[in-house]
DNA sequence: ATAATAAATCTCGAATTCGAGATAATTTAA
DNA sequence: TTAAATTATCTCGAATTCGAGATTTATTAT
């Protein structure tokens, strides 16, 4: 157990998966930035377009960014009009964050193309193979995430 | 073909990939951080560990970063004493980089520890699980890079 | 009811990365 | 052999993210 060997396989696992998720990253911001956006900007408008609208601090947890970074991103997609800041009646240390009637348009032409790219971007395997991914990867992250 | 469902499976992929990555990448950066480094110039001082002294530009193709980004970080290492410019007869375009006795003792140091992080942070899978992951990354990596 | 604690958002400055363009050296082509 | 194009490195300013701490509001404990 734990010998170099295995030391190496998860060297080179880590190296490998660094790789792989660099090249997707780069396709995945390319295909965002066609958009207009940046990745965060898409995600936290995303979320908004899906779940509907959140508290800004429920944001930063649901896409992990700190609350400041927040602030910045939400501030830049109210600029261009895409969601606007609502303040809650029932606790006024809260503000939402909602999609805009632009955001939500936007949204509904971009989405499918995201999809449709996401699923050009991940072309190298096949549905049965990342399904097996998908539970190894589940598998790896938790086990990171508790230690 | 290219379904509905199977984009469904491609967007799951790319869920659960992103957080898997970010859950391990947040482990290594802690890993990284104890020893004073952060993850770039970890890598930049791993190379020149491994590879011996690099053209300034080489350090840039082989960690993926910007000709700016690298003079930032090598100016970093610089001033920590890890490693030192060393102008080339040949070529007086070329810089190399190169580690010094100061360096090699810190890497001497900390990259079995840090080996024995990596270890720990993949202990989600096994041997073979990590060996059949490579296998699927490296598929999905290239061809994303390729597209 | 008051005080202490907690929670949500924001401000500010630092760190990191990038892209565009500057500078200097080398190579290629006319 | 000049001129043009290429290559290596660096400078500079913009974008993004973070952490620490400030502010405002709400909750909890005394």
């Amino acid at each position: 157990m734990n010998s170099t060997h295995e030391q190496d396989v998860s060297l080179k696992l880590f190296v490998v998966l660094s790789r792989a998720v660099q090249s997707i990253t780069k396709r995945i911001e390319e295909d965002i930035k066609r958009y207009g956006l940046n990745p965060t900007e898409f995600a936290v408008l995303e979320l908004l377009f899906s779940k509907g609208d959140q508290p800004i601090q429920k944001i930063g947890d649901k896409i992990l960014l700190a609350s400041s970074s927040i602030t910045y991103v939400v501030d830049k997609l109210e600029k261009k009009q895409l969601l606007v800041r609502k303040p809650c009646s029932k606790d006024r240390r809260v503000t939402y964050a909602s999609i805009t009637s632009e955001g939500t348009e936007l949204m509904n032409t971009i989405f499918p193309k995201h999809r449709e790219a996401i699923q050009q971007i991940f072309g190298g395997l096949d549905s049965a193979e990342k399904e097996t991914m998908i539970e190894q990867l589940k598998k790896l992250g938790y086990y990171a995430q508790e230690l």
